[in-house]
DNA sequence: CGGAAATATTGATGTGGATCAAACCAATAC
DNA sequence: GTATTGGTTTGATCCACATCAATATTTCCG
């Protein structure tokens, strides 16, 4: 093998590892960076990582080094009590960034599991903190999306402090729903990447309610649902649940 | 009114609002800057704000410019939904921050209410970011505040979603006190500054569920209660509490 | 100070969702 | 193909907390 030929493989893994050349970053860090800016971000994210179906990016108590952009994949985001219960804090799909909870303690407080086939890009903290000094954009870009995961999670203690078992799941749909079309995905008709279980505790509910709540909406005709296939029929109706006294 | 003495009374005015004269210095931005860098700060929080009790620091919908460093004082903040319900997503008290809800989207996404009269010390956005872009240990600690709250939020996720009333209310009763503690007050008594209702609002409780288990926490001989005034008797057996079966 | 308006306590009753239990279904392993 | 396993659906029953209601206490304010 001649030295050219090496540096063409190099070259090609460079490329394919590139934020510059990646199809997510109008949703995730390049945001709203010029092309220079953008070049020096792919000096800081070189790696890439794949994580099976049930493995983790990281688990609570492991220290913390650095985050992740969600390639490609589904991941959900659990803690544990010390008395074995745990509960689903967040689902997590491309674009989306893992890891923010490690900065303030130097160690993660969660669990990033993946629920599907996925890979990750690792940006090392540090690095993302040095660039983020040089670059204004990216700084400000970065302290956005931590408040809006902030601002995500007020709403999720809504949602389990104020809402019935139907509001929680529509809202549940709806915001899926938004997330997929968001991505360029079908509004209208998803797979599910979690169990009845995992809605259940992300929702405070038990999978049984989540069970017969898909039901009721489905005699509604507001959702198909077939296991996990989800197709929205009423997406109006889902909203018009929110809000709605019990019936 | 001579020159030397206007000059002394700004003089006055400045030590009086400087970070590096303040007595929360150790729990609030200027954590770990030097002397130096600490002047620096005292130049960006030139504004201090008096709010009386029932005035917000800024409302849901509100342009967003400033961060709010709490200087004395008690406040809530809360979600308003469309149909009028609304939530107690937190309460804060002496060096906490309000306002990192706002960077995400520009605007403010919930109230922030003085539940005492209270003071805090206005943070220009735009000038905390130019300063962390200066100061190394300045971005870190703001960084490891907009994490914490992240954390602090799925503990409040776990506790909706986990736990029954009395876990729920004796978590509380240790999370005030630990951070009572913390500022250098009693651990064991203290004056509640909210209602039951805004208690269990927070917790995902009726007022009433929150006064009947006050009520059965001094029956059994772990707190005192009368009104707004709190005793912790007996903590292992509120921390007991948590995590025990349903008697 | 006195009277109205908040706030808190306590009791009686009701109900949404949990729990317990039994099929049922889909995917994988053998 | 059958067995096994993990996940889902559906029914019957129960209970923790909500709701409704009455009274007590504190705070506010003219």
């Amino acid at each position: 093998m001649n030295a050219p030929k090496l540096a063409r493989v190099i070259d090609i893994h460079a490329l394919k590892n590139a934020c510059s050349n990646c199809s997510l970053r109008e949703m995730c860090l390049p945001t709203g960076l010029s092309v220079d800016e953008i070049e020096k971000l792919d000096q800081m994210v070189y790696t890439r990582k794949r994580v099976k179906r049930g493995d983790s990016v990281y688990r609570s108590e492991e220290k913390f080094g650095s985050l992740y952009a969600i390639r490609s994949g589904f991941f959900k985001t659990t803690l544990v009590m010390e008395d074995g219960r745990d509960q689903v804090t967040g689902f997590h799909m491309a674009g989306d960034m893992l890891g923010m909870d490690g900065i303030g303690s130097d160690q993660h407080s969660c669990n990033a599991v993946a629920l599907e086939d996925s890979e990750v890009c690792v940006i090392p903290y540090g690095r993302l903190e040095e660039l983020s000094r040089e670059i204004y954009v990216l700084q400000q870009h970065f302290h956005k999306v931590m408040s809006r995961e902030i601002v995500r999670e007020h709403g999720v203690m809504l949602l389990l402090g104020s809402m019935r078992a139907e509001e929680r799941l529509a809202a549940f749909l709806l915001n899926l729903s938004q997330r997929f079309t968001s991505r360029g995905y079908s509004a209208s008709e998803f797979n599910l990447r979690m169990t009845r279980e995992e809605i259940g505790s992300y929702l405070g509910l038990k999978l049984e309610t989540v069970s017969r709540t898909f039901s009721k909406f489905q005699e509604d005709g507001l959702i198909g649902v077939q296991q996990k296939n989800i197709r929205i029929i009423d997406s109006g109706g889902l909203k018009a649940v929110l809000g709605r006294e019990p019936s």
